[in-house]
DNA sequence: ACAGGGGTGTTACCTCGGGTAACATCGGCA
DNA sequence: TGCCGATGTTACCCGAGGTAACACCCCTGT
């Protein structure tokens, strides 16, 4: 009886392994042990490492869960044809929705740790760097840059990602002011109003540099 | 004939500790093991746990160390005299340089990893939380911004730190391009040449939205 | 009816890394 | 002389990732 749509037979095991470590990273953020998550499920290790290879492996796939979700918000909000102003606000609360709406797991975007030995550096996790494509995509078709287009686009989308990342953890994390509110700072800023904004009358600007230890180097040494 | 201004005596060994943990990490990148920290220094843990605590305390020590230097010439270069598009120039030269002159420590910066179970998440490692301050205090200290001042200006530390994290990241792993040429990319976006750019004529702009699997639900569900 | 094979499950174990307790030593100093 | 503080050691604990070996259950083909 049971409907011959679903694709393997194994595959609903393993998203209600995967819903079992979704409850425990809700519960216990990012860094849940696979016995906390085995346990959860109500099996044990063994099982898991059958279903997901490691670690890595079981939250690579729990994010892509969540990630498609987020990616496939941003990417139909940056193909929206609106005028630019309006697309770049409609993208930024798009993400800012998404992480809101599911904080704990979204911390796991943004963890690369799982500490890979390779020595190659990836600020952005793997989720993000998807959405630093798309972005780097849609200013690359949707804005003239001249010759240097492709690097420009690219070194956009990445910088564009990591400082919405940044701006959105510290907003998660203090909740300063609505999302409405915190879109429009981030647009302005993308705006252009860092440029546009009249000289503050330098009134009582103390020179900060000054009233620090000396004793460290600069930065080359 | 050893100077009596060094402060304690104990203060050498600490320092000759720390000269130990940089060259393994200089090496082995950071995740280096205590055991291999405590053997460069030809010594054994108990004494690393000593002088730091724990293992975070080592590598906060060690950042610290580190951070001094980039965070007093970004402190120096956010205070000169300078018109403020070139001051923003100046700042993110100045950071990009920082990076650059020492890339396995400055990955130590940007690793928050070591598990907090507290759930506060920090896409900005302290140390970058630092520059974060200052980039905030130098923007409401000298950029007009109206009434919400304080908290656009914050919202900019944050979000100016998290874009030249992920851009200078992606850029010191790729090396796309010059420093000089990176750093006009990013002043160039800062400074709303995304706003002001002219709109592509969309001329064969496939709607990428579309090719995808659409099994996937929305961020909300 | 019986032999398999795939999926599910278990116990018990290994390894490695952070962290600690308890003990030994050396040098100065009242 | 005896105390104290810093330096050092060996040996251990614990938790977490990861694996080997074994057991069961059910479905299917001969």
């Amino acid at each position: 009886m049971s409907g011959p749509a679903t694709p393997a037979v194994g595959e609903l095991r393993r998203e209600q392994l995967l819903n079992a470590a979704d409850r425990v990273v809700q519960r216990e953020g990012p860094g849940a042990s696979m016995n906390a998550i085995a346990a959860e499920a109500g099996i044990t290790k063994p099982i898991l490492y059958r279903h997901f290879g490691d670690r890595n492996g079981l939250i690579r796939a729990l994010t892509e869960r969540h990630t498609a979700g987020l990616l496939t918000a941003v990417r139909a909000a940056l193909a929206e044809p609106l005028e630019r102003r309006d697309l770049v606000e409609r993208v930024l609360d798009t993400y800012l929705a998404g992480i809101e709406a599911r904080p704990q797991v979204y911390r796991l975007l943004t963890h690369p740790e799982a500490g890979d030995p390779t020595g190659a550096g990836n600020a952005l996790a793997p989720a993000l760097r998807q959405i630093a494509e798309e972005i780097t995509k849609a200013v690359q078709a949707q804005v003239d840059l001249g010759a240097d287009s492709p690097l420009i686009s690219e070194t956009w989308g990445r910088a564009i990602t990591g400082m919405v990342l940044a701006a959105g953890d510290w907003w998660l994390d203090q909740r300063p002011c609505s999302r409405a509110r915190m879109v429009q700072a981030l647009a302005d800023l993308l705006w252009g109003r860092l440029a546009a904004a009249a000289e503050l009358p330098l009134a009582i600007t103390p020179p900060s540099a000054a009233e620090h230890e000396p004793d460290s180097p600069l930065v080359q040494d």
